[in-house]
DNA sequence: CTGTTAAACGGACCGTGGTCCGCTTCGTAT
DNA sequence: ATACGAAGCGGACCACGGTCCGTTTAACAG
């Protein structure tokens, strides 16, 4: 027959290929636990999961794609945290005040998932055009027309995306040792500076 | 005899080592010219140049390092311009206008080393280390403090230059097809919002 | 010139991210 | 049960950045 197995079909996954994506996520969650992102290789990986490498690369795309899917659990949450979360992150509060808690939100998440947020920062400008920095810039840009921002919105939206960036804030806090207080009080200025005094 | 050939001597080069250097900096600069940073291997550039990988590493230590090596000669200019030029950009204006001439001069540069200068930034936070940015915030820093900015004036340095990476400006640029005038436009903003009102 | 020494050389080698393609397995239609 | 086509599989393979180390050579002393 013509009609083949089913329709182009969404999201069916043939459960060998579920088991199989678990057993990498699984081990590569183990194996970024005990010896950190940098340290680990997809040659390990796969062999560790017990699968081919290409089986790792069919499934993630590519390293960073990988780490991305680990993330994928924390930012979801995240996420949804800014969207439909209790203020003053999520609506509620006031525009310029849940600017302010992004910003807060981002490095809270900074000794868990930096690292990882950090490898997922691919080479090139794919880093920019990632589904999850969209989303992030689509609601700082929200975020500031709501609190009256004049000016090039959508600018001041990858300006201050750019400033929360993983690499810098980690360079922030570990090479020269900034607070986690420095780093929040350094982004509510900035935040405080673009959207102007409050009306 | 104990005491060898020359003292510690400082910077004496060995000719064939300089002739080699200038060698792989043709090489480089010719393949780069023809087709493009991102398709210039390390392999290839040291088969060009007639000499062997290791030298080209000896020499530059990294692909990174190469890139700057290329870029050296742009980046001093660039320094001396801010540190000693003619204002706006170098002293004489008043650091608000310096400040504001400063990102447009990095933006000025971006259709000809932008590809270089993102090509420079290595991976890991190696980038914020590298004396080329430490030089840039510190101008930028400096340049605040002068015009009068209040409050973590070592973290908004941060932020500036952060804006003015050459990954995201190439995005801004070439993704969103922005102009170098709207950057321009958005670089002065930004500086406008941080530095505060005109005294 | 000759001898000596450290610097420079170069290419074989390695690790890692990513691709390719012939083989296997799943899921359905009959 | 059987047939069959697509989805999945896996590991050999490739490209590229970077290292290593035995060999060559510039530079100087005598």
């Amino acid at each position: 027959m013509i009609c083949m197995t089913l329709m182009p079909g969404r999201d069916s996954e043939r459960v060998d290929a579920a088991r199989n994506r678990s057993r990498v996520l699984d081990a590569a969650a183990e194996l970024v636990a005990k010896r950190g992102v940098e340290n680990l290789t997809m040659d390990e990986l796969a062999k560790t999961a017990g699968v081919g490498k290409g089986t790792v690369f069919r499934r993630f795309g590519s390293r960073s794609g990988l780490m991305h899917a680990l993330l994928d659990h924390q930012e979801r949450e995240f996420q949804t945290a800014f969207m439909f979360g209790p203020p003053p992150l999520g609506p509620g509060a006031p525009a310029a005040e849940r600017l302010r808690a992004f910003g807060g939100a981002v490095i809270a998440r900074l000794d868990v998932d930096g690292p990882l947020l950090r490898a997922v920062a691919a080479p090139g400008d794919a880093y920019y055009s990632h589904p999850t920095q969209k989303l992030v810039r689509q609601q700082l840009t929200h975020l500031l027309k709501e609190a009256g921002a004049v000016g090039d919105v959508e600018m001041i939206g990858y300006q201050l995306a750019c400033c929360l960036n993983a690499g810098l804030l980690l360079h922030l806090r570990h090479e020269r040792e900034m607070s986690l207080e420095r780093l929040v009080l350094g982004w509510e200025s900035l935040v405080g500076s673009v959207v102007g005094p409050e009306p």
